[in-house]
DNA sequence: GACGACTATCGATAGGCGCG
DNA sequence: CGCGCCTATCGATAGTCGTC
């Protein structure tokens, strides 16, 4: 911080106080009560995160992966109110193989239901990233799509690239078109996309 | 990212020219193949992963986990001797290796053999993400320790500040610190830390 | 309401350097 | 060698606007 080169913006001395200016200012890291800009925040940082796990597979040959699951407020609001229903609805969704044990001792409350981590939760509400195991399976699949594609694609592009267009099927279980990615499995929404 | 204001060094592609900065300039996404600088890149991109990951977590109630597994060398070369076409292939890569031209450094073991993604490997040579079936039940154990513990701290300080001291214990099992956290797995090596 | 694009900033991090 | 700290930069992204 000593000395900087007057050839940059340092307009920042300007001010002390953290107002606001027309773009980003130090973001709290605390829940985004707008719903609205919430999952904005959600969708850029999600993309943020499966390019960064992307790129540190390929800069250091480690096996990455990133598992994001948003608990859209519909289904975490059934799985409080009614366990019964949301198991029901969740086999309808074909996620779940099995019905999971759920209770319905929690405050509920916000809008989507997420007032408090899912790592806060009682046990009985089984948290999506437990059902990891199930997932085995389709990871196999996966990575026997991805060997015999033998995606050279990732090697001439960069990951920003394949993630941003994946990405933007937003929600859709898209098994045929996995194959380009980058060591990295992605879960969105109720909704599971496999990068690798 | 698209686009970038003209006074600004556009040097994406076959850039020759070493910008003599002294610091980070356009890093490109494919192996580093110094194992040194590779190390330190793992360590600090790891790190920024968990904690985008937790920033996640936090901002938008989602569940989320980071995945990451630094292969080291013996236990790779370990598990490809357990495997007949593993083992094969594993001839086939040192040929690669010395083959390639990328590999004339400095490594003659690197870390067992990431020349090539782990993605990229056989289905007999299982990845290491696919034991993940083993780990329910300590994804189970920590939820429990989260929920007895509840933890408060996550919302009163910044992720970052747990993440920093929790990635400081390289490689080491610390079941009873890991108290804390931000809805974030990591795994490092064969060893496994549970932040959430 | 959701998304893409743009812009101004903030945050992450590649190089260095020093320590143990 | 690995890790922590520093600094100069680059990359990620909060706000905002325009479309659908």
């Amino acid at each position: 911080m000593a000395k900087s080169p007057d050839n940059r913006i340092t307009n920042k001395d300007a001010e002390n106080g953290k107002k606001e200016s027309k773009s980003r200012r130090s973001v709290e890291i605390k829940k985004v009560e707008d719903k609205n800009k919430r999952h904005v925040a959600f969708s850029k940082r999600k993309r943020g995160i499966f390019n960064k796990t992307a790129e540190l597979s390929v800069l250091t040959g480690a096996e990455t992966a990133a598992i994001v699951v948003l608990n859209s407020g519909k289904y975490s609001k059934k799985q409080i109110q009614d366990n019964e229903k949301a198991s029901r609805l969740l086999k309808e969704e074909k996620i779940l193989k099995g019905g999971k044990k759920s209770k319905s001792n929690n405050n509920g409350g916000d809008e989507g239901g997420c007032s408090y981590g899912w790592w806060e939760r009682p046990i009985g509400m089984m948290s999506i990233l437990e059902e990891l195991e199930e997932y085995r399976e389709a990871m196999n699949k996966l990575k026997h799509n991805v060997e015999v594609r033998t995606n050279q694609l990732i090697r001439e592009t960069t990951p920003s690239d394949h993630f941003s267009s994946l990405l933007s099927m937003n929600d859709t279980w898209s098994p045929p078109k996995l194959s380009q990615g980058q060591g990295c499995i992605g879960c969105m929404g109720r909704e599971f996309y496999y990068f690798l």
